[in-house]
DNA sequence: ACTCCATTAGAA
DNA sequence: TCTAATGGAGTA
């Protein structure tokens, strides 16, 4: 190359598209003359790396290197289109640091692929809309600080709550009244919710209170082009605010005024790709850095949620005890053996006589629905008597039923269960521990002829369902609201959620019965909720006096007794033997960090260890990990661990 | 991943 | 002594 360098600021600070461990930093080039107008800070490049042709992006224009050697030119400049924001940047090392990861590896999530044609069509620059005015509170008025954060929204000040919604009071129109109130104050807002479903509900409040052209929809369903265009028109401040799924937490929402997250217990809120970003932390990372307001809402609150609140950095919002009681239905718990076998109407239909009289009732006045654990929670079989597993003779493989099989088989060999006996109590039937959807939905076919049973759940989810007498079936987050509220609900087989091994069994039990009782009359309006589950549970304690902080305080004491999230960090790393030891051997861990395992994993010759810090050291433990991470990347280690920070199942 | 370079083993 | 092969370091 012979061309001579630009003449101002000649020297562009790279970060390289490269998924290496060690190479995650920036890498001066030299900025040619010709590209010296295009290779904006924020630009997609092209620059020759290690010998080939590499994506990157330009972070900065300098004057000077601190490189020795001679600075190679930039090969081309992809784009002067600035699609790396410096905040986002900020951001990407923010969560890289966080997670152990990578910076490259975070700007694939936030990035999305470039789409030449639409740069291109959208250069008339549209008018950046005017900021509406503020709004009214809405069914703010129903928290005690309610008025009060929105009006600091409005007002430019960035309030942090975590906000535990009531039953009966769209929590979407809540959070459209939010979004309204930052652009009110010539701020952007960004909302992410768990699925496309939420994200229906939130765009249709939110059209009634603002034009359609002041905010975008960004979601998994839209195709590269239309998702480019729509994030490109937020990018370069055209668009406001951002309503969407997991991806949007990136989205480059100009002068971020709120960040909110919906439901942040659910798991769909978890990044699957590294570094595995979770939502929720993101967000707190975002409003952090960017002085935003943050709002963390949902009808539960999870532990991480209650410790933002604890550590004072932000404040609960919670509905008075009498306002709660004035929204929320009666909620009821029965125990599944006593009540089961006493009524004949009620053995036939396999249900709780508790649950198919109040279905009964509830009938006359409006439908009534069935929360049903999801099937792939395998409907397992449990001894009659007493409630152990039911297992293969063969493999001890759990015994289940499967559709269009009568006959119970193993759900690892196959094997068809004939003559089967308890091994621990020696009865010879067993039961169906957990009802699949399909079955419920036959069996309340039959115990109520008359009535129309639907379902919802897996790939066929019901949008809503109308306000008359009818019976629906659904797996937990596959509720569909009813159009004047449900009469009744019955959360069936609840206990299977709470027995599951999982740490947060009970806060997620509480999370998904809470979303299923919300969508039901108030008592007052006569609505009503039997839970099938042993009536002096925490969990189900909480379910029945509307109380979801008791739930995630517990959970959070618990969590801090057992040193796991969010009260330490733990990093879960998962590879060979080998590979592991080896990550283990390299790294540098500050002195509170603490190594558990590694242990074998099931199958695949794979193991796993826990390294622990507390949070006034996680930092220095994640960066420590990336830079071992660096360390064997650089010397070829042939087999790679995967580094998992807070991941959400720890059993 | 890929290139470059140094060290080293192998053959004249 | 020269050359091909292998390993390690660095990637601007």
């Amino acid at each position: 190359m012979t061309s001579t360098p630009a003449a101002a600021a000649p020297v562009a600070r790279v970060l390289v598209e490269v998924p290496l461990p060690h190479l995650d930093r920036p890498f001066d080039y030299l900025v040619p003359a010709e590209l010296a107008d295009l290779a904006v800070p924020g630009a997609r490049v092209k620059v020759r790396f290690a010998g080939r042709l590499v994506g990157g992006f330009v972070l900065d224009r300098v004057d000077r290197t601190d490189h020795e050697g001679r600075l190679a030119p930039l090969a081309k400049v992809v784009s002067a289109e600035p699609v790396l924001d410096p905040p986002v940047a900020r951001l990407a090392r923010a969560v890289a640091d966080r997670y152990a990861g990578t910076v490259a590896d975070v700007l694939r999530l936030a990035i999305p692929p470039r789409h030449a044609a639409v740069e291109k069509e959208a250069r008339v620059a549209a008018p950046v809309p005017a900021p509406p005015s503020p709004p009214g509170a809405g069914s703010w008025s129903q928290y005690p600080d309610g008025v009060t954060l929105i009006s600091a929204l409005a007002e430019g000040r960035s309030p942090r709550a975590v906000w535990t919604a009531l039953p009966g009071v769209d929590p979407m129109a809540a959070l459209a009244v939010a979004v309204v109130a930052a652009l009110a104050s010539d701020r952007g807002a960004l909302v992410v919710v768990p699925d496309a479903r939420d994200v229906d509900r939130l765009d249709g409040q939110l059209r009634t209170l603002l034009p359609v052209q002041q905010y975008v929809v960004l979601e998994a369903s839209l195709g590269p082009r239309e998702r480019y265009r729509r994030w490109l028109s937020v990018r370069r401040g055209q668009v406001r605010a951002v309503i969407g799924t997991r991806a949007a937490m990136f989205a480059p929402v100009q002068r971020l005024g709120l960040v909110a997250v919906w439901d942040d217990g659910d798991d769909l809120h978890a990044e699957p790709h590294a570094p595995y970003p979770h939502v929720r932390e993101v967000l707190a990372l975002r409003a952090h850095e960017s002085g935003a307001a943050l709002l963390v809402g949902g009808y539960a609150r999870t532990a991480e949620a209650q410790q933002l609140v604890e550590s004072g950095w932000a404040r609960s919002v919670t509905a008075s005890r009498d306002v709660v009681r004035h929204w929320a239905p009666r909620v009821h718990a029965a125990d599944d053996d006593a009540a089961r076998a006493t009524d004949a109407a009620a053995r036939a239909a396999r249900l709780p006589s508790v649950v198919w009289h109040a279905t009964r009732q509830a009938l006359d006045r409006g439908p009534v629905l069935f929360q049903v654990p999801r099937s792939g929670y395998l409907p397992r079989l449990a001894c009659v008597r007493c409630r152990s597993a039911a297992r293969c003779d063969e493999c001890h493989g759990p015994l289940a039923l499967t559709s269009g099989h009568a006959l119970a088989s193993c759900a690892w060999c196959g094997r068809v269960a004939g003559g089967w006996r308890c091994a621990e109590c020696g009865a010879d039937r067993f039961r169906a521990q957990v009802v699949g959807a399909g079955r419920t939905a036959e069996e309340l076919g039959r115990a109520f002829p008359s009535v129309p049973v639907r379902s919802s759940g897996g790939d066929a989810v019901l949008e809503s369902v109308a306000d008359r007498p009818q019976l629906v079936v659904a797996t937990p987050g596959a509720e569909p609201p009813a159009a004047g509220g449900y009469a009744a609900a019955m959360l069936l087989d609840a206990w299977a959620l709470l027995d599951r091994p999982e740490l947060r069994a009970e806060e997620e039990a509480v999370r998904r019965w809470l979303g299923a009782a919300a969508l039901v009359r108030s008592a007052e309006r006569g609505g009503e909720v039997v839970v099938v589950a042993d009536p002096r549970g925490r969990a189900v304690q909480a379910l029945v006096r509307w109380s979801p902080e008791a739930v995630a305080e517990h959970a959070l004491r618990e969590r801090a007794g057992l040193g796991f999230p969010p009260v330490a960090r733990i990093a879960e790393l998962t590879g060979t033997q080998p590979a592991v030891d080896d990550l283990l051997r390299r790294v540098h861990l500050p002195a509170a960090a603490e190594v558990l395992g590694p242990v074998p994993q099931g199958g695949d010759h794979q193991v796993r260890a826990l390294v622990r810090a507390p949070r006034s050291a996680a930092l220095e433990m994640t960066r420590a990990l990336r830079v071992a991470q660096g360390e064997r990347s650089a010397h070829k280690a042939s087999e790679h661990v995967t580094v998992r920070v807070d991941p959400a199942a720890l059993a």
